[in-house]
DNA sequence: ATTTGAAGTGAGTAATCACTCATTTATTCA
DNA sequence: TGAATAAATGAGTGATTACTCACTTCAAAT
């Protein structure tokens, strides 16, 4: 059994079983720790290196560039970062009636990502820096978005629309509204005020109470 | 008259004229421009000099360090990014009845951001990116957050709750709720999807819709 | 025990970095 | 006009950068 178990899990891609040697799963981590602390582009290599515990020159043996060092930890890890859907249960279950309404899709949607944002900030802290540099980043993102997350996440809306749930408004304007409130907590939560004294479960039952009133059927 | 008013403009603190020679200015301008694009760390003093058309030791007569460069863009902004009650009238405005709702005062808050947004935005992308590594930004931000506008916020927040106009959650609560909804959108349309097609009006009238309905008094 | 290919090393390289400074150019005012 | 001051320059600096490569170490198979 591995040390760093996590992260053979997290760049993991259709469950395929991924083969790091000890050192390239130390240069891996180390690349999380300080892309996330510092910034990609404020990072050397030989920083990295150092904070790996292994000679420069042994990055550039996995890696041909720094560049493929980053996309390395960003490629596989984007399906897990923006398609919680495809954590498969979520809209089958949804049909099968698990959830019985949008609040608990939203409910479980959120504790989803409130585990995985604790699980793994500095991952996340890299997608939130670095999407804004590196357009492939940003492109590739949209593109999972879209293949896995839109027309799922659309069908979702309009089911609990026709069941008179949710405001009959474009399921665009609705998608929008949930993951700008959602992905809002998280943020304020885990970057902006990390330090403030939170109620994790209170203030999320706020937040699914705003989003749904906000959402809700209009007479 | 100046062709680079609107960076004086921007510049100003409390009001007061600030001098820019000509080069500064357009080291400024360069600056703001690259910074935005690249980053603070991806870009080099010698392609601010090029793009600003000045030698690259004219940079450093104006300012000391990179990094000097980097706060004279920032530090006398922050007010100007983060306050717009402090264009003044807001608070008054509100206790002299000038908006007679929570939802006026919300969609004159949204457009007054929404102008500011559209009109400076390479300035609203170093913000967001900067934030994330330099802790001084941070800080700053957070100290002229408290020091001109929680206040005023949390009591307007409080003066709406007490006419039963929004729910009788904790300012704090609201306030988090309110500004990740107006920041969401925001940055949804400038930021995320500036490619879209955006009906703004429409957009931001469901916008704040959506805020007063999740914010609304319940029975 | 020997072979072999992969993994790992670290000194070396050219390029680029932020920053300096002696000098030149422009501006101000007597 | 000329002297004094300020603004601007760009070649030069040592440090650091991403990356290379000849070489060594290791692990597994024969």
């Amino acid at each position: 059994m591995n040390e760093h178990q996590w992260l053979q899990e997290l760049l993991k891609v259709n469950n395929e079983e991924v083969k790091l040697s000890d050192k390239q799963a130390k240069i891996l981590e180390a690349a999380i720790e300080m892309f996330a602390e510092k910034g990609y582009a404020a990072t050397s290599t030989s920083e990295i290196a150092k904070r790996a515990g292994v000679a420069e020159g042994t990055i550039f043996r996995h890696y041909k560039t720094k560049k493929d060092l980053l996309l390395a930890i960003v490629t596989p890890t984007i399906t897990k970062v923006v398609a919680p859907f495809l954590a498969k249960e979520f809209v089958k279950e949804v049909f099968e009636h698990q959830y019985k309404s949008y609040e608990d899709f939203i409910r479980a949607l959120m504790k989803n990502r409130f585990e995985f944002v604790k699980k793994h900030l500095p991952l996340i802290r890299i997608f939130w820096q670095e999407t804004a540099f590196h357009a492939e980043i940003k492109e590739q993102i949209q593109a999972v978005f879209m293949q896995n997350v839109y027309e799922k996440f659309k069908r979702i809306i309009e089911y609990f629309q026709a069941k008179g749930e949710i405001v009959e408004l474009p399921a665009n304007a609705i998608i929008r509204m949930t993951i700008t409130t959602i992905v809002g907590f998280l943020l304020t939560r885990f970057l902006v005020l990390p330090d403030g004294q939170w109620d994790d479960e209170l203030e999320m039952e706020r937040t699914i109470r705003f989003l749904m009133d906000g959402l809700a059927k209009r007479d």
